[in-house]
DNA sequence: TTGCCAAAGTGATTATTGTCACTGAAATGA
DNA sequence: TCATTTCAGTGACAATAATCACTTTGGCAA
């Protein structure tokens, strides 16, 4: 796929002429196959990541492996992490998978540190990008925090709904990864869900047919 | 208490001089007595605000007024919130309490946000703060994710000895409010680390003796 | 000093979640 | 088409945490 100023102006309509065309002229494209990681938990971050297509799935990780979902990249967002990590070079317990085909810019921090006051609008796309992951961090937080399993999982189904619509091609030990929790569990709570009336379940597949009634 | 120049130096060594006499002229200081609130749940923050003395506690509160500790601020920081909420002066679910005597400078937003284009050494700050704050949400989310209770109190009792030494003026109440559980799981768990000599209790009092060789 | 109240201790019970050990059912591909 | 692998369903059980219903204790004030 190729970029042009248009494509660049449609995906992030707040920035300014000089900087999209920074962005073109030192970005690298870099494209990257469904299931493919983009970043590796302790991997060291050191550049920018600007996804301009596809969907990007952004987990935390721990010592053993058990990972867990913090929330999806769209396109016209960057990761919080691939900006925050920044100044320091740090090593992230974070890991970036691509949820389908996508297509990322990659910029050094060499580069946008200096972005930073040359282009008012990069500085602002920053600090709006940390607030936004910032509040989605705060919401997962929330459903950890407050909510049992079976709520946990509709504000999931939800969510995913958001980001792949109401077919979801996904399988039940992949929602326990992101859930932190056991396939059966999942199973076991998918199954009711489905006996409520709300989903629809097949093999590697789970049809959204109304989540509205389930919890508040 | 009265603020000088030289001792905001002391506390934000990185601020421009321009920057701090502009704190020191704009700001209004604050001071709180230990237990008040500086920012409850569903307010709209209006300022930002910088800790110069004392201990503040930012928590994370659902509808059911559940809450949630998120992390402490000491003197030279500031909440990311009150910075982030800014720009939209949006209602924040958090609530921000004064765990000792503690004093405050804020500043109103309508003045902040001039000053991320007028001092470099500003919005440095505040994108230091961003990443301070979400790493620290980071491992917050981490424990509650990955971890159970009774790791998750070890954890808790590590990070109040940091801001407050190791005998600790905490009932087991608020301990369980922090961690969102119950009182007498505390207790229990509480009961086992004295057992196997981690931390000595008495009412109203925990006194740590050591928590090292508690998990890993 | 006594009486009260908040804090802490405790046992019993329930609910939720995690684990184990399977079986069966679809997809894949050789 | 058959064989292998991956995914899903399920019952039994264990472990953890939450809830309930108390009792006990210590600190403070009248």
């Amino acid at each position: 796929m190729e970029f042009t100023v248009t494509k660049l102006s449609a995906l992030f309509p707040d920035m300014e002429q000089a900087l999209k065309d920074a962005i073109l002229k030192e970005g690298s494209i870099k494209t990257v196959k469904e299931g493919e990681l983009l970043v590796s938990s302790g991997q060291y971050i050191k550049s920018a990541m600007l996804v301009v297509d596809g969907l990007v799935k952004v987990s935390r990780e721990d010592e053993d492996g058990k990972e867990f979902l913090m929330y999806y990249l769209e396109p016209g967002s960057a990761c919080a992490l691939s900006l925050l990590c920044a100044a320091r070079s740090e090593k992230s317990a974070i890991s970036a998978k691509a949820v389908s085909n996508a297509t990322i810019i990659t910029v050094p921090f060499v580069l946008t540190e200096t972005w930073q006051t040359k282009y008012r609008t990069w500085h602002e796309f920053v600090v709006a990008t940390y607030r936004k992951r910032f509040e989605e961090l705060l919401i997962t937080l929330d459903s950890v925090a407050f909510k049992s399993m079976d709520e946990r999982l509709v504000f999931y189904l939800k969510r995913q709904m958001k980001v792949s619509g109401k077919l979801l091609a996904i399988s039940h030990q992949e929602i326990a990864n992101d859930l932190s929790t056991a396939r059966e569990v999942v199973s076991r709570l998918l199954k009711k869900l489905e006996q409520s009336g709300a989903i629809a379940l097949s093999r590697n597949h789970i049809e959204i047919i109304n989540l509205d009634k389930i919890f508040d």
